[in-house]
DNA sequence: TATATTTTGAATAAAAATATACAATACTAC
DNA sequence: GTAGTATTGTATATTTTTATTCAAAATATA
């Protein structure tokens, strides 16, 4: 079906969707893969990548793979192509960045958050902060694609609100999307800080790994589920809320969430720091167990194997339930390495069927403190070039192109 | 892309594979929802559809949707135009059937199945009788489309084989699909039962809900995993396997697999079964079971109450985890009704949090006996009608209809 | 019964995509 | 260096698909 074509200079662009989308999203990032993967002709590939080259969305990389006979050139997309607006929403900070298409950080800035502020106040002040970002980086990557947020509470995606009563009073059921939209007129998500970890440790060190488990082990225990390659949100998206199973016990601690023998309970960064504190050391979260851990103070190396085990109780009933091929554990306490790993493993190999665990493979996460970031940026890239939705995305670059001027996705600007 | 034509008569047949994958898996079942679904014009849909509808895959139904104007007429497949053989292996018969395209069964049989004998000789028993089943189906629907076999264990579906050691002594490993493509030369799918119990209750009874939770409580215990609509198997196919989870209490029953506490050893119906038989009563598997509790036993219905705690609190670890938003219970024990499902639910509500559980339905399965059948039609169905494969059936047909002697699906008959 | 409304069919010219062929290119292996 | 090989570009006629228009069909509503 022919599109409205927006610009008159490249005919062939309107038609190039799946095109852009194959080789944003990775799946084909060569002409003869192109020609595989699209199912088109040689003459139409050729003829509406030209379009997307001359666009500036799509380059030839450098990089060439050797084939037998002439190399093939490796086509990427222009990482200065477009930008995103990413913000990280933490306990006492908000952590903005605008990422360009690879996804790296261009610019960031931090600024303070205040849960009692409001979700209003707050947005407001996000928007700010990204509005300064954003002026920067359109002057060297080209016009704003999404905004993603990264929240600390559970979120129905598909609504993009923060659903269940959280630390986060009053954002229980606000519209985010609704607010940001009226700032920035460009797609807009919002997703749970533990998915968006998740996403990010799959994307960028095991891309191939079908079925993963990422369990995230700070002060509170949260988990992220790759199923399929995608992230699985369930029906609410509060799939993956492992912080607060229950496993029965004498002397079951009481949990935050008024419980008794939550996991997070037995596990988490704060209970850990409960049980040094009764043993006499100054510890109040999962920063604090790791300092201590780091000191290889006996107590601290105990409770942390002990706490591995309780997660890799979790892990096994996991393991059991969804046979993942990896487990990848991240998080402030996975900076204690292999006093917490041994316990999972130990928990998880003494539980599972031989036929799960034959193959499973279960690692400590790359420590990077902006692994919610680049999971957000991860999210909106893969949504915005997805084989259905390119097309909006070229509609509005076109239009921008048509009037520079008042680029459309500027509204606060 | 114009693929090569098999049929002079129907030139448009070979390009129309997208408009009969949208009507054979429901996406689309009238012409203007096929416009929408494809994207083609509808010159385009209007040529593509003729052509289904004169090879005759595709029909006309009798029945309308209201529109405000015309009605529009539905269009469906022809459940006529071709069969499935599928095959159900229980513990000591196997239970063969013809189905049509609805699905909807044509004919059945039933053999004696030993295990002992091991799988060359059974799957030759197998296709011995599908030959049967084939011939007399073949002079009222068609050509072959699909051979789909059921299996009451682990099944890695990716390489259709039986995967971990179980009762099949031998056919751990066994190459089933390519033993059976010597007889049939058309697709051949093999799944756990369970798997396909689920995909049956789902297609039938909820194929509008996204996440969805069955769990098959007979003898045994195991569950299938419906995530975005479609089911999940995991790494190895081993998704789902919640029989051999294990909980920590005094006094932990011995499980058949040699550990201590699984759910199966709780809450199977052998082991119900096992804790009547010590109260006096004559039980040996889940059917004795359900005689003593429609007898009203009231040791049975104490038992069978317990046990649904049990499962309740495996369940409440599978919502914790994928958040579904319904679960089904089916096999034997669901024949208890509320006395399984109140401790299933009581467990539930209890510890998961109200996000997880505020929309959650827990039903039980409609008994049906051919359930794993049924979802073997399906498995096959959706399969070979799904996108990127119908191509390859119309393909077959084309081929079949040129030398209508030869048919290509026919090896052994 | 007439009117509005939507579905469906058919015919036309226009546009897009394809197959095909030939040529140029850029590497590897000998 | 040269042959071999696979990628890439370009031009042709051909086929497929589309947009557009006009008309007929089947229902609900007034």
């Amino acid at each position: 079906m022919a599109r409205t074509n927006g610009t008159a200079e490249h005919p062939a662009l309107a038609n190039s969707g799946e095109i852009l989308s194959l080789i944003a999203t990775g799946a084909a990032t060569s002409r003869s893969a192109l020609l595989d993967a699209s199912g088109l002709s040689r003459v139409t590939v050729t003829q509406r990548l030209n379009a997307l080259i001359d666009s500036g969305l799509i380059r030839e990389t450098a990089r060439t793979m050797p084939s037998g006979g002439r190399p093939t050139r490796v086509l990427g997309i222009n990482e200065r192509a477009g930008f995103f607006l990413v913000a990280n929403i933490g306990e006492a900070y908000i952590h903005l960045a605008a990422m360009d298409l690879e996804p790296a950080i261009v610019s960031q800035s931090t600024i303070p958050f205040n849960a009692s502020d409001g979700p209003a106040a707050s947005l407001e002040q996000i928007a700010d902060g990204f509005d300064v970002l954003a002026a920067k980086a359109r002057t060297s990557h080209g016009s704003l694609f999404g905004v993603s947020l990264s929240m600390p509470t559970p979120v129905d995606f598909k609504r993009g609100r923060v659903v269940g009563p959280s630390v986060l009073h009053g954002w229980d059921e606000f519209d985010i999307i609704g607010w940001l939209r009226r700032r920035f007129d460009v797609p807009i998500y919002v997703e749970n800080d533990v998915n968006l970890m998740a996403i990010h440790e799959h994307r960028q060190n095991f891309p191939h790994v079908d079925d993963m488990f990422f369990i995230k082990a700070g002060t509170g225990i949260g988990s992220g589920i790759i199923a399929g390659g995608r992230i699985f949100r369930g029906a609410q998206g509060a799939a993956g809320d492992i912080g607060h199973i229950q496993f029965n016990s004498e002397n079951a601690p009481l949990c935050r969430c008024g419980k008794l023998g939550c996991v997070e309970a037995r596990a988490g960064g704060w209970a850990i720091a409960r049980d040094l504190s009764s043993k006499g050391f100054q510890a109040e979260n999962a920063r604090d167990v790791i300092s201590l851990v780091e000191m290889q103070k006996p107590e601290a190396l105990m409770l942390l194997r002990s706490a591995g085990r309780v997660i890799g109780e979790v892990a096994s009933d996991v393991v059991s339930i969804l046979n993942p091929s990896l487990i990848v554990v991240g998080g402030t306490l996975a900076k204690g390495g292999e006093f917490l790993l041994s316990g999972i493993r130990e928990l998880v190999y003494q539980r599972c069927l031989p036929l799960a665990t034959r193959e499973l493979q279960i690692v400590l996460a790359n420590p990077q403190k902006d692994s919610a970031l680049f999971g957000a940026a991860y999210l909106a890239l893969e949504d915005i070039f997805s084989l259905g939705k390119v097309e909006e995305l070229i509609d509005r670059l076109s239009i921008d192109r048509a009037n520079p001027l008042s680029q459309s996705s500027m509204i606060s600007g």
